[in-house]
This record gives C-alpha cells, sequence and structure tokens, in this order.
DNA sequence: CATTAAATGTAATAAAATTACAAGATTACC
DNA sequence: GGTAATCTTGTAATTTTATTACATTTAATG
C-alpha cells in the first residue's frame, strides 16, 4: 500500500510526537526522503528515537528503510492516467493528456487481451490460404495499415474500405480463408452482414471488436480489446492505437510462427524499399 | 529519467569494476535497494568506494540517493522499457514486449515534442482552407487515419496513397492550403518531390518525419518525431503509433482552438453514425 | 496521591557511508 | 620497449547517520 495514504489514515494510532513528525512529512514528502533523520528530528522538534520509532510504526525496519517506501511511493504519484482534455488546456497539457492516456489504455488494453485466443489465431493466420482485413471508418485505417504489414508476408492479403467491394470479396471466399473484421463497437451493420457472408461461405471469420457485441456473436472467434471509452472528444482515439498494437502483436506471432527463413525474407522486402528512398549520408 | 535504463545505457562510460557493480544491480534490483554498500561491494567483488563512485557516475549524490532513486524506478511497476522480441518468445512473452515496448515508445515520442511547434502548426491548419495528408507504405494509414479524423471537422480535407494523385493534387494547391506529409525516414524521395511541387505552390508544407532528414529540410515546418528504431522485426510498428498519436493531439488542438460551438457540430457528426449501427440493447 | 504504563529524550554504541591517500593497472608517447 | 602520466581500484581513517539502552518525564487509573 501507499505509504503516505497509510501515514494519512494511521493517525489515530500514533502518538502526539509522532504526529508531528507525520505532519512535517506530509508537508513535504520530496524534501523528506532527502533528509536525515536528524534534520527530520529537529524540523518536528522531535527527537531523533522518536522520528525511528514512527518509521517501525508504519512496518518498516527502519528509517532508511521507510524513505525507500516514501520514495516508491512518490514515484508511483503519476501514473499513465486516463485524464480528459479541458477546454482550457493549452497545448503544452493536452499533448501530455492525449500522449498519457494512450499509454493508460494500452495498459489496460493489454491486460484484457486473452492469450490463448491470440495463439489461436496466430495459427488460423499462418495456414490461411487468403487473409482479407476489413474495417469502416476510424477501424478503416487499422485495416490499412494490417494489408501494409501483412501484405510484406508475402502472403495473399485483401483489403477494402469500400462496402460493396468488401461483400464482393466474402461472397468469393472459402473455407481455407480468413477474415478478419475490425470495429470498436462491434455494431456497424454493414460489417455484421459481411461476417454473415463470409461464414456462410465457411471463411474463419475473426473479430477484433468488443464483447457480446452483435459482431462477435457472428464470429468464428473473438480478440476482445476493452479500451477505456474515448469520450473527451467526439472521435476514436485510443481504440485506434490498441487495434494497431494488436496488429502487431498478429503480425509478430506470425513471423515467428513462420521460423527464421522467413525473416530473411522479410529483410529482402525492406531492402527493396531501399531504392525508393535517398541514402541516409545525403 | 529512470535510472534502471540509465545504468543499461551508461555500459560504455563504466569502468571494469564499475559494470561489475551494475550487473549485480540489474540482475536483481529489488535486493539492491535492500542491501548496504557493504553487501553490494562484496556480491560484486569490489571495494566499497567504487560502489560510491559508481553511483556517483550515475550523478547521483552517494550510495544512499542511489538506492532512493533505484526505488523509484522499480516503484513504477515494470517500467516500460523497449525489450525487444525473441525467437524463442511464446504468445504470452511477445505480446507482453510489444505492448509495452510501444508504451516505452510513445513515452519517448512525447518528450522529443516541441511543444511550440505543435501550437504554430495547429495554428496553420485552423487557418487553412484545405487540408492534404500525404504518406506511403506504413505513414500511408496514418495518412487515412487523419483523413478520418479531420474530416469530422467539416474542413476541406483531401488524402491519397496514389503518388500521381498526390502530385496532382499538390500542382494544384495554392497558398491558403496546407499539406502534411508524413514519413518516418523522411527519405522517400516521391513524398521529398511532393514538398518540393506543393512548396513551389506556395502551399505550406508540414512535415511529420523525422530530424534533419531530406525531406524534412523541403517543409515549412517540421514536427520530429523521435521514436527509437524499430529493429525487432523488419517492419514499422512503434513510429506509425506516435504518429496516429501526433495527429489525435493535433486533432485535439484543432477542436479546442474552433472553440465550443465547433464541438456540438462534432456531436452531429457522431450522432449520424448512429443509423449504420446495431442499437446498444439489441 | 501513589503507582504503573506509556511516551519521549539523552547519551552511548553500532552501522553505514564517505574521504583521503596510496598502490596498482593502463595508456600514450618517445 | 620503457617511462611518464593518467586512470582505476583498494585500504584505512573519518565522518555521518541510525539504532539501542536506559533514564526521565508525562499521563492515566485506582
Amino acid at each position: 500500500m501507499n505509504i503516505l495514504e497509510k501515514i494519512t489514515q494511521s493517525q489515530a494510532v500514533f502518538s502526539k510526537s509522532e504526529r508531528k513528525v507525520a505532519e512535517v512529512i506530509l508537508a513535504d514528502p520530496q524534501t523528506a526522503i532527502h533528509s536525515s533523520i536528524a534534520t527530520l528530528a529537529k524540523q518536528s522538534n522531535v527527537s531523533e528515537p522518536t522520528v525511528n520509532r514512527f518509521c517501525r510504526r508504519l512496518d518498516t525496519k527502519g528509517f532508511p528503510d521507510f524513505k525507500l517506501h516514501l520514495a516508491q511511493s512518490l514515484a508511483n504519484g503519476t501514473p499513465y492516467v486516463n485524464r480528459h482534455v479541458e477546454e482550457s488546456d493549452g497545448p503544452q497539457e493536452y499533448t501530455k493528456k492525449i500522449f498519457e492516456s494512450t499509454m493508460a489504455s494500452l495498459e489496460v488494453a493489454r491486460q484484457s487481451l486473452d492469450i490463448n485466443i491470440i495463439n489461436r489465431v496466430v495459427d488460423l493466420l499462418t495456414q490461411a490460404q487468403k487473409i482479407s482485413f476489413f474495417g469502416l471508418g476510424a477501424s478503416a485505417s487499422v485495416a490499412h495499415d494490417a494489408l501494409n504489414k501483412f501484405f510484406r508476408f508475402n502472403v495473399p492479403v485483401i483489403y477494402f474500405d469500400d462496402i460493396l467491394m468488401q461483400r464482393m470479396s466474402c461472397m468469393n471466399s472459402c473455407e481455407e480463408d480468413v477474415v478478419v473484421l475490425i470495429s470498436h463497437t462491434g455494431r456497424t451493420k454493414s460489417l455484421v452482414e459481411i461476417a454473415q457472408i463470409a461464414r456462410g461461405n465457411d471463411a474463419t471469420v475473426i473479430g477484433i471488436t468488443s464483447k457480446d457485441s452483435p459482431l462477435a456473436k457472428e464470429c468464428s472467434l473473438v480478440i476482445s480489446l476493452d479500451v477505456p471509452e474515448d469520450t473527451d472528444m467526439y472521435m476514436p482515439m485510443a481504440s485506434r492505437i490498441a487495434q494497431l498494437t494488436l496488429i502487431d502483436v498478429l503480425a509478430t506471432g506470425f513471423t515467428l510462427r513462420r521460423g527464421t527463413k522467413f525473416r530473411e525474407n522479410l529483410k529482402r522486402v525492406k531492402d527493396t524499399l531501399r531504392e525508393s528512398r535517398y541514402d541516409r549520408k545525403s
């Protein structure tokens, strides 16, 4: 438990002098961790052993140990928290907040992932004869990105952001095909229909969407990503980043499964790109 | 900065004995923070002053101060460190690693951002008559995403992933237009050419790319994103996520600048989408 | 008001960290 | 290849810091 909170809550069990110590520490914990027991005793108008006893009462081994705990509490002070952008925020603030809540969301998303399902999806992808990535709106760019990744693997991979093309593509799918459908809400009508069409053709349908959604119900396998709602602005933010990171995970699993030789192939793809670039030195 | 990472990165400046100390500490930092300087010296087969010198080399005031820093680093749980995926990693490991290094990269990227430039870019975007987002390869999906965001703002916004369309579009640009070019390396030839064309037509060219790259040199304004190299796999991963988060920042800045009334408009856009979705309850 | 227990402080002691200095290793230069 | 200069490391002394043991004070209860 955070020792700062513990100090606050332990006021009752403290003696008079100990309370004085607590007061001084709570007033400026940052300074406290850099003080010696003597300094702190003087500031609290208390003897050194009293400070030591104060530390022991908090179940620490002594003063140095107490400082360690305190330091850790202070460090825990600013973990990545999902803080919302406010009307009055300047660029400094909103930039910080957006980056931090993105990181916080990634952390939440990571913990919500089911590793077994990921493993099975990787399995299915490696065995697929053809892989399709479909999404609409904000999820379209995620599908687009997935195309980019899997295209490098030299597997037949398809991406459309046009509903009709998506439908037609699914109508032509077969048992060996894998269709990956991306939707944060899982309530986009046309995507749900596409899932039905693909399944009707015996294709494996994988959903990257939220649990228990209409889309999830139509899929063979669902990777559910719990991401804190993007309530700030009226547009998807963190959910998209989590989806992309998941794509990275799948792509990585894919290459690992395929083995070393396959990765050399990847390097060749990258080298080919070099011709379209300016040299590093220039 | 996280002192654990600092130890890792400082290997070069350490002396032989100091490296021994580093090794022992990195092997089990949790134990280290509870050890005295004597214990640690013995474990490292080194004298006590050497341990002390080790601490000072890391810019701490001495051993106790060093322990404080170490404790703080450890307090952040397992801080997000850029760890590489290994051949032998199972799904559990590589998933964790990818998420964590993505978060670590975001942290690094955030710190490398120049807030003033962001502010100016937001300025330019709000004043633009037409905004274009262009990128190729992995950055194409980032541009695609930007389209998605800015499209909701009811501003003329353009996106192409076709080189020729990009060129033509730039040829028709004028002074009031803003062209945003996205490229991690900044060495993609055709993008550099596009920058030149747009500038030739007096458009404002904003680069989201790496510092001092050929592309950066052709831009009116550059948002440089320092992201640790994506060395793991031969494909862009973290750089892309950082770019997307930056897009979020710009979009947020944009809406904040436009004020409350504008945001109501955004809500209407979102509401319109509802018709294409299944109800929450169903 | 006396007795006891708890709280606090003083002074001694022990532990830990730092400093000063010297010996040894390494590097650079002739 | 040898020598001076510099850097590295260790030993021992010193200082700082924390803890313990014990004495004194304070408060509480019958």
